[in-house]
DNA sequence: TATACTTACTTACGAAAAGTAACTAAGGTA
DNA sequence: TACCTTAGTTACTTTTCGTAAGTAAGTATA
């Protein structure tokens, strides 16, 4: 097996998306800022993993994580610039899902 | 943990997506038909995922396999109509990790 | 005839990641 | 003191991945 010939840049912004979950918590911030728990309902993870993609995120620069020390405690989870720019490629993957995905796909 | 609250066929799309080497995959084929080794050492997957990968892909109807029983024997695999449509996606990928991947972060 | 070569896979198995559920920590409330 | 809330973490099982070796079909070579 040989070393890929692809462009370092593009392999990378594709393993960010190819992971499970990291794609639909990006796509789900595109709504706005939003605490650990409504993330978690919103798209059907599990906290463990939440917690562990969010993390990454954070140091991958497209999620930032801010504390409001209210009662109870209010966590806000939202995009840096760096994250609102996926938003034309959410935009693309929406207009595929519209037009190739049937809904005997989803089944 | 809740249901999803996510548009089921975007769901699905992301899903094909985020899962490992799949975009991989259909962004080598969008460079035109090719053989299973070629695909294989071009993005640097092993055969075995490359194997299981492109039978998902053309159960999803993506990707499409033919056989030309020359010597030695050449299968091709390109992309099917609703494969070809995730080109506009992959470019905003190339976009964004143009725009917003540092020489760093692929180390 | 037997051995080897090519492509396109498949099998076996240990390692890593994901899924589930229960648990913890910090702070406030009854 | 006991309990509630959010935001996680831990423990454990199941699934997926990665590596390497093996198989099958069809030539070609010694």
């Amino acid at each position: 097996m040989q070393k890929s010939q692809l462009c370092p840049k593009f392999e990378k912004a594709m393993s960010i998306l190819s992971k499970r979950w990291t794609g639909l918590v990006i796509y789900q911030l595109l709504s706005g800022p939003q605490r650990f728990c409504t993330i978690e309902s919103a798209i059907g993870i599990s906290g463990r993993l939440l917690s562990d993609r969010l993390k990454h995120l954070e140091e991958e620069g497209i999620v930032k994580r801010e504390v409001y020390p209210e009662t109870p405690i209010r966590i806000e989870y939202s995009l840096t610039e760096k994250g609102l720019a996926l938003q034309p490629l959410m935009k693309e993957l929406e207009i595929w899902s519209q037009n190739w995905v049937t809904s005997e796909d989803t089944l």
